[in-house]
DNA sequence: TATGAATGAGCTTTCATTCAT
DNA sequence: TATGAATGAAAGCTCATTCAT
């Protein structure tokens, strides 16, 4: 994750990984079967975790508007725990339906579905407008988050407070702009 | 543009791209110093009518909330218009950084100002709440942009209407999704 | 001549010496049949005008050891007035064997023969020792005044007199070290 | 060694190099940083060991002129015994200035400096005349021996003993032509 | 299990040469 | 005659992967 962070897919050698890990270059090809099996692991890994930590966040709480503020919160505190992997996640996800072709991600999926999940609650709750599907505003959601995770990794770190930027999205996106 | 939109930046081989044109290999390199530079070269051209076209998009509208509705709008619309530059700038605008450590991508970093800048005069009018700071806002609706234009290209194109997408993230970012 | 003289003939490209030319690449071949051919021609050429100063250098003169020093300072004069076209010779010439497979190179032999040729004649007159053959004592001083001419043409010009280095491998050649 | 001698520096492709050593053109990389430095550890290596040879073959004589002659034969044995080597030395030094504008060939100029101080040393013993400057003459007599190989390495070998020209070379330099 | 030297396919880039204008 | 844009073969080098130890 390291070395993916720092120099992306295609810039980080095996070799470079291996020197990470302290092990020799063979020895990666006993635990993956490849350099894309090995961030394929990595994301499902990470996606797991993330998907487990962020449903856990909202556990117990029964208004979906509350339940979004901690999905957010918890996805921000995430990103600024997990610089690596938040790094790689955001900009490797991307890359990756270009150059491995079949892979499809089903974690991610999960994690989409989750979000939905929560908005859809809020709209049979009735606390959310309806006319706007679930799975788009899931997916928007998702965009806004990891656009300012990205600018959070690439950016200066010190430059502003994660916890209040994850309080900003809440408010976006609950409230909207117009005051 | 085709061939980095269907490969990718590292999977498109110069030969495919000069295939693609109907010019020989060495050609390309009359035009351009590196494979780099005509990454480089596309998305300079492309952000720079984007952007032009989303200015104009706006022209001779003073309400904030209007210029931002006709700007999604806007630029929904050129996704839709231009699917292979949408999927080249979204998806190779955020590997970039990693692989081509010393462009800056200065008309992106335009393409922002500009959305700032109409969140920023919405706040100036009293109709946009002022606890955002403009930029974050602007970021994040650019996020949620990214990732729907992102969906729409990636994924089958008849199945949504790109119309009523933007018309959503414009219901989302404006009013939020609280009724 | 000055760009191969300054790149060597692997460095030096049809364009680099068509822009010192002042024409376009293609007017090379109107004249050339390859560049292969144009360091030929150059070679020619200037062994051609070489061998004719060298031989009318020695007119008129009777003893072989005259003939011998006037011979060598008007090849170290060569060299001084003409630095581009000794570098090209002094170097290019021995690489060219290899590149050049079929290029005999007639007139570098015509400047050995006229060499030897003299020294054959020093012999005859009873003057030059019998038991070095002429083409190799010929050969020698070539190498001799061909190291020289290298060291004057890549070293700093200003750090010796070429006209008394001539005179020493005049002395050396025929009187030798000992004294 | 084989191939640069038989085809130059740039008629040698790293698979021709990789092919006559037995091995992949990839493995020359894991010994090599490049072509160019393959080129360099050879005349390296090759100059080391010939100017150790030259040293040793001199060794408990006193006389310069003595020692000069020992030199002259020790080269001349050595180009007999390693034809390749000698083709390299003798040809791609001259044309390395050229392709390799950085590298200053210090064993080169070792060589030249032990000559030199043979000669030097003869002229202190009042052997050697003092008007010719030690560095010039050895400059001299190393243009002649290196012509001398390069037309015993290029030439048929049969055509003449290499033994033999090395005492014509002795005699030359240290008796002159003129009896 | 672990190693790391060896492999060799594959890619970007260069540049001598051509030829339509 | 002159041009110079276009060509495309060719070559140096990289690096994921293998396998004998």
């Amino acid at each position: 994750m390291r070395v993916f962070a720092s120099k992306g897919f295609f810039g980080a050698k095996v070799s470079d990984i291996a020197d990470d890990a302290g092990v020799a270059d063979g020895t990666i090809y006993l635990y993956f079967k490849s350099k894309d099996d090995l961030l394929i692991s990595l994301f499902e890994q990470q996606m797991l975790k993330i998907n487990e930590i962020l449903s856990r966040s909202m556990e117990g709480v029964a208004a979906a508007d509350d339940k979004l503020r901690l999905f957010i919160r918890a996805y921000m505190d995430l990103v600024s725990a997990n610089r690596h992997a938040a790094e790689v996640i955001t900009i490797e996800l991307r890359t990756s339906a270009k150059f491995m072709k079949e892979y499809k991600n089903p974690r991610f999926a999960d994690f989409l579905k989750t979000l939905a999940h929560v908005i859809d609650e809020g709209q049979k709750q009735g606390r959310f407008r309806e006319d706007i599907p679930a799975p788009i505003a899931a997916r928007a959601l998702f965009g806004a988050l990891d656009e300012l995770a990205l600018m959070w990794v690439t950016g200066r770190t010190d430059r502003f407070d994660i916890r209040k930027v994850a309080d900003w999205i809440g408010d976006l996106v609950l409230q909207g702009l117009v005051q």
